[in-house]
DNA sequence: TATTGTTATACTCTATAACTATA
DNA sequence: TATAGTTATAGAGTATAACAATA
């Protein structure tokens, strides 16, 4: 029994997930802000980088978000010279999303400061306890 | 090397705790619309009803959020006869908020749904886990 | 009929600034 | 001067519906 209100919480690890979730998203946000990218358009744009020739659609789908919300965001990339919307030979449909000489550097580079940010904010955390904390959130949402 | 694009993040702690909270958050919010109740103001009433007489910045502080986003959360809760906002004696600034016994027999239904639904969705986690991956997550957050 | 990309829109969540009444 | 509660507002994030082009 503590003092302090937020205990009546505490048990719910729902909301220890959450609270998480929020404070080392908002670090990753203030790392990534210096590349001028936000934490979702570094995922895309790693996954482009990584998977050159990939469809929005299947970004979307790796991403968890909806395709519509990735039209803009893509067009952001294409208007910085990170990518270009390439023809799919066989399907007039799709894009392949060619990542950028320049798209690779900068992935290259903020992944580097995303490790450190990584590192910072589980610190309290050792190693293996590091890298247990990520095979279980796997299982939570992967299944 | 795996076929999925998801596996680009994979190794990202950060974004598993993201997709996690995602997941568990959305199975919440549909188990307490049973209740008429959001994640924030279940959490709210539940401080409320085990510290009654707490006032609206205790309770904003316990939960991470800003006090003005409270007031129309508190309004909603009293509308609803499950609190009422007392005056603290030797501080009008101040209410102190008291829990009606309705709101105390709806936190108690709604612990025992949100006890089921955490099983539910860490159920992939034998019990040790569950109890060592809310022990990481309070470090990462807690500090 | 189904899918890809697209546009427009609405809704939730959250943060900030400014105000009042009290201390 | 500082704090509790309040109001109004703006931004970010996300979901939904509808459409054109293509499969």
């Amino acid at each position: 029994m503590t003092d302090d209100p937020e205990a009546e919480l505490s048990h719910l690890t729902g909301y220890n997930l959450k609270r998480a979730s929020a404070v080392v998203q908002a670090d990753l946000a203030g790392v990534l802000t210096g590349f001028g990218l936000r934490a979702v358009t570094y995922s895309a744009l790693r996954i482009i980088v990584r998977r050159p020739g990939i469809s929005q659609s299947d970004v979307a789908d790796a991403l968890g978000i909806e395709k519509s919300n990735l039209v803009q965001l893509i067009d952001d990339l294409a208007g910085r010279g990170l990518l270009t919307r390439a023809p799919v030979p066989g399907d007039r449909r799709r894009h392949a999303l060619m990542p950028t000489d320049a798209a690779t550097r900068l992935i290259e580079d903020a992944d580097g400061a995303v490790a450190a940010h990584e590192q910072a904010v589980f610190a309290r955390l050792g190693a293996d306890e590091q890298r247990e904390l990520n095979r279980l959130l796997r299982l939570v949402w992967v299944g």
